[in-house]
DNA sequence: CAAAATGCTAATTATAGTATGTTGTTTGTG
DNA sequence: CACAAACAACATACTATAATTAGCATTTTG
């Protein structure tokens, strides 16, 4: 990919702040979410345009709402 | 893919009576956010996993917010 | 400095996204 | 009602890329 989209770079930003607001690693987020480790850096790094569904899987890790993960 | 998904199922519900308030055809939504006529089809019928980029496009055709896609 | 965390590359698999054609369903106009 | 025109569903095939994974490099932190 390599990011440019202001919507995948917000979205890496916010769950990073969220992510490091817990105390988690990449790693133990990616296990609470289901997901691989590398994948959560590509998200956070703005690489991949994620899919809905895995939008989800990481707001609910995080306890929080989509839309707190796409809050400009 | 064949749906499964709460949210996938929601955004298709949400999407469709949106575009409908709006009076625009598929074929016509399919338009304005530069995507497919087939492919809106499949969105609200559940059957793709949408990824964040198109998620925006069609909420800036229909001049919505993303939440007001995914809303409950 | 050592250990943990993250970045990065690269390769593979699964599936999102694009496209065409056909069938079926609505809708409204004569 | 009948029939046409617009719209949506569905099957299928193809292409682009998201998702998964492993290994090593680099950075961060205690």
């Amino acid at each position: 990919m390599k990011n440019e989209s202001y919507i995948l770079n917000k979205l890496g930003e916010n769950l990073r702040k969220i992510r490091k607001s817990q105390n988690l690693s990449q790693e133990q987020l990616a296990f609470k979410a289901d997901l691989h480790r590398t994948y959560i850096g590509m998200i956070e790094r703005a690489e991949k345009n994620i899919t809905l569904i895995n939008l989800e899987k990481l707001a609910n890790a995080l306890n929080v709402e989509i839309k707190d993960l796409l809050e400009k």
